[in-house]
RNA sequence: GGCCCGUUCGUCUAUCGGUUAGGACGCCAGGUUUUCAACCUGGAAAGAGGGGUUCGAUUCCCCUACGGGCUACCA
């Protein structure tokens, strides 16, 4: 059997982080077996569904790489059929016409919790023929089994058992004839052919009312994987008002879209002691077996370490493709022919001093810019009258050194020998010069990704 | 209220009855160093509480506490 899975999000807003760990759970397995990743969107509450929130979460799941089979199924174009499965089993005698009020229900739930009873609702037309039916609107509910017991079998939360008096009678069509989200849910998953379902676990006893739906259809039941949800750094459930963060946002802070899958991945699964890995190691690796049970929290610190350790083992070719999505998503200007090929030479010496892209980008500045160089307040310090004497004599004797490393540490070295100071004294003002910044790759690398005539010329400007 | 789920260092986690409870991030100390980052060495740091079961429980069972979810003609 050939594995399907789903990601379904409501377009209610952005891409939050705890859609994206369940959109890359359910690509990583999908993906990693040959199978296939679906994309529904849960528009069936129009209110609230918005075209811009689908289109964010359609962006979202781009930057992260997760890419899915087929167009995105919208879930509201299929009321239809969900109405046709409710009205099959209204046929089948599996549901029933209710004609309670909101009303008679409020006052049956009252008077249940006052005598300490279910409020369960239980609906007096259940058995009532339909010539006794009454010419007034209705939903369509559910029968539910009114005793045994339900197991949810979930390969995240071992087997849950819910005995069927806790199921109520739900409702499949409103009133109105529009489906409920309970029934939508099921008929696409079965329509679509998901074969598995992995989702948050807020979904966990919703399976229990879903199953009712399956086996009234006789419908196979998916396998389930209800996931535990990502909470923020104080414990609280991460939501859009209790500072979850958009997909996009995480792009626009500048971290790799692989180190967020890393990191993403690792939050809430794991693979023993495996804490950086690549997405092919990840795809080899991912199972449902390996999801933890509790909640996990969110940690900056974490992703930035492991961004890092994307940035760099990242292709420089792909790192450079990833810098300008970066630019464009974050509205910053793209670069220019010049500055992409001086950023290309500067990749190979920043690429393992970064975190984030945005602090490549800084740690390249002296490749991006050109003369005449404007130090910064920080390094403008390291040029003082003093700095700038030293730099003037050093100047010249650089005129005539072999421009690679080796005879260039040397020259320096013994330049500041000759000044008796250390080198590091001469570093600061150095960097000055060449860059305008106080952090900056080596010195050397530098001077050798500048080249002889541009590294003289920026020194001669600086010590003028 | 009812039902369901969860609980190992600050954080993410390993452990699938017997370990000095391991790793990672972060933190602290030291080293290296040309700024930043990285790197090296060392360190502090955990089984929510209480009962069982067992020769032996972090691991299995029960209770309590705490956290979370569901209980809609929301999704």
């Amino acid at each position: 059997m050939s594995v399907v899975t789903r990601f379904a999000p409501s377009p209610t807003g952005f891409l939050h982080i705890g859609g994206a760990r369940t959109a890359l759970f359910n690509w990583l397995y999908a993906r990693g077996r040959g199978g296939q990743f679906l994309l529904r969107i849960e528009d069936t509450d129009r209110e609230r569904s918005t075209p811009e929130a689908t289109a964010a979460i359609l962006t979202g799941l781009t930057w992260l790489g997760l890419d899915w089979d087929g167009d995105p199924i919208s879930q509201f174009e299929n009321a239809d059929r969900h109405a046709e499965v409710a009205h099959q089993l209204l046929a089948e005698g599996k549901a029933y016409r209710c004609f309670s009020t909101q009303d008679e229900i409020a006052a049956f739930r009252e008077k249940a919790r006052a005598e300490g009873r279910s409020t369960l609702f239980q609906s007096p037309w259940r058995d009532v023929a339909e010539a006794n039916h009454p010419d007034a609107p209705s939903v369509v509910r559910i029968k539910a089994p009114q005793s045994g017991e339900t197991i949810i079998r979930d390969q995240v939360q071992g087997d849950v058992t819910i005995r069927n008096d806790q199921l109520d009678d739900m409702v499949l069509l409103r009133s109105d004839g529009t489906p409920v989200y309970m029934l939508a849910v099921v008929v696409d998953d079965h329509d679509m052919g998901v074969t598995h379902v992995i989702r948050g676990d807020d979904h966990l006893n919703n399976a229990a009312r879903q199953m009712m739906i399956y086996s009234a259809m006789g419908w196979d039941i998916p396998v389930w994987a209800h996931i535990p949800l990502i909470h923020g750094p104080d414990g609280k459930k991460l939501s859009k008002r209790h500072g979850a963060l958009g997909a996009q946002e995480y792009q626009i802070m500048g971290y790799p879209a692989a180190g967020m899958r890393n990191y993403l991945a690792r939050l809430g699964w794991s693979h023993g002691d495996d804490e950086f890995f690549t997405d092919e190691q990840a795809l080899e690796w991912f199972d449902l077996s390996g999801i933890g049970k509790a909640p996990a929290r969110f940690d900056t610190k974490k992703l930035e370490h492991l961004s890092g350790q994307h940035v760099a083992s990242t292709d420089p070719a792909a790192l450079q493709r990833e810098v300008a999505e970066f630019l464009a998503a974050s509205g910053k200007p793209q670069f220019t022919t010049k500055q992409v090929s001086g950023f290309e030479a500067a990749l190979p010496h920043v690429m393992g001093r970064a975190k984030t892209l945005p602090e490549l980008i800084e740690k390249s500045y002296f490749a991006l810019t050109e003369r005449p160089i404007t130090p910064d307040e920080k390094s403008s310090k390291s040029l003082d009258s003093v700095s700038i004497s030293i730099l003037r004599e050093l100047t010249p004797q650089l005129q005539t050194v072999r421009w690679d490393r080796e005879h260039l540490e040397a020259a320096l070295g013994a330049f500041a020998e000759a000044q008796n100071v250390k080198f590091g004294k001469l570093a600061g003002p150095l960097r000055a010069a060449l860059a305008g910044r106080a952090v900056t790759p080596s010195v050397f690398d530098m001077m050798l990704v500048l080249g002889r005539d541009e590294s003289l010329a920026r020194l001669q400007e600086a010590s003028a």
